[in-house]
DNA sequence: CGGTAAGGTGTACTATTTACACTTTACCGT
DNA sequence: ACGGTAAAGTGTAAATAGTACACCTTACCG
């Protein structure tokens, strides 16, 4: 039996994962150099195409496990690229896909045999194919999302300083924030609970330590930073 | 010569379209019966699938262009639906697009010569495969981009009233808005401009027209609704 | 020529956002 | 042991943005 399926072409699929990190004050992501033609050699996201008993968000996230190792990491689709000349080789219709990940949970001996580097986000040089467009729009939604929803925290410790999360939105929005504003804006959300632990890694006083707590907000899913 | 290529599988891939319009006060989306099996007779989004000459957006627009016979419309990615059997024949990738079209710009006939119809979107019935999931998202984001961005007047005829256009917002947003807060908005927006037509059909006395001025917008990317 | 139904208009109040500077603490080097 | 240093922590006032609210106008229709 023939279907209407028959008469249409088909086409690769794969997913490339944009995975960003914070550290030492900066946005980053994850690169490597490719390692197949074409395109060896250059810049490039970490992918891989999705296999036939696979849904394209299994397909994610076998990659990202693949990669760093990490299970149930968060991930956001991007959107799907497919331009016809988009990859030189063959027809390939790519799904990007961000993920967010706290640097200090991915293994560096994994992350060096999978010949992947953090890079800061505004010194990204150019990348394979399409890459640095996906980037561009994953960056666009990632900034919305965090801005809305408390995602923030996975790119960080489970405890983390204000400072440090000030950091982070600064170097995710590209600006100052107001020390006092901010902590005002924290104060009044009841899932960001302040522990009796003290950090002394970031200053001589010490700085007490908070953590999300993710029950809590369930009940009031009320953020805006 | 085999390529890494080879040691994968293809898959179909193909474009839903959500099409959004704006009539008696209510959105609506264009979904018709599907012709072909499997799913046959169950109300569908209009789609198609891509060539292995195009790329993804241009089949997109090649699809509607099919279905409405109007060109340039307003269009943008949903995103790529791709669970291993949301297809029940093959296996097929789907992206979806949401488009916005000015219900009066197409013509009955061709309407009626596809077998789609107008439907009030809170109205919508169950939908083939997982079409209603791409609806709820394409929603969501035509929600967001037209309180950011002015691109509601595509669903509006070129000259409006500003009762028109806050009839739009109250559909889109469902919840109403006071007149003189909304009228207010408007006055700030210079590229908002009242003609000098007055629209007798929606009152006895009759409203001013307004029209929205892309050159003027340009120069002062200001909008917010 | 009175009823009707949509068009059109301004002000006061409330909530949110922004700007801004000094004290505290503990370590470190001398 | 003590002065310097560098980050932590804390409140108030002004400006801006958003919200609530009611009456007059106009032209058609019966």
């Amino acid at each position: 039996m023939t279907t209407f399926y028959s008469e249409h072409s088909q086409v690769w699929v794969s997913v490339d994962c944009i995975i960003f990190g914070f550290d030492e004050g900066k946005l980053k992501i994850l690169i490597g150099r490719r390692k197949m033609d074409p395109g060896r050699g250059e810049w490039s996201l970490y992918g891989g195409f999705v296999r036939s008993d696979e849904g394209i968000d299994d397909a994610a996230n076998r990659v990202l496990y693949e990669l760093t190792g990490l299970r149930n990491l968060y991930m956001r689709q991007v959107g799907a690229f497919g331009n016809v000349d988009r990859d030189p080789g063959e027809r390939v219709v790519s799904i990007a896909y961000y993920a967010l990940i706290n640097v200090k949970d991915y293994d560096n001996h994994l992350r060096k045999e999978h010949g992947v580097e953090w890079v800061n986000f505004d010194e990204l040089p150019q990348l394979y194919s399409d890459h640095n467009k996906m980037v561009l729009k994953a960056r666009k939604l990632m900034k919305q999302k965090i801005a809305s929803e408390p995602v923030g925290f996975r790119l960080l410790p489970s405890l983390f300083t204000l400072t440090q999360l000030q950091r982070l939105y600064e170097a995710v929005n590209g600006e100052p924030i107001d020390k006092r504003n901010f902590r005002k804006r924290i104060k009044d959300m009841d899932f960001i609970e302040k522990t009796e632990l003290i950090d002394k890694t970031g200053s001589k006083r010490g700085a007490f330590l908070y953590r999300f707590n993710k029950r809590a907000y369930n009940e009031d899913t009320n953020f805006k930073l």
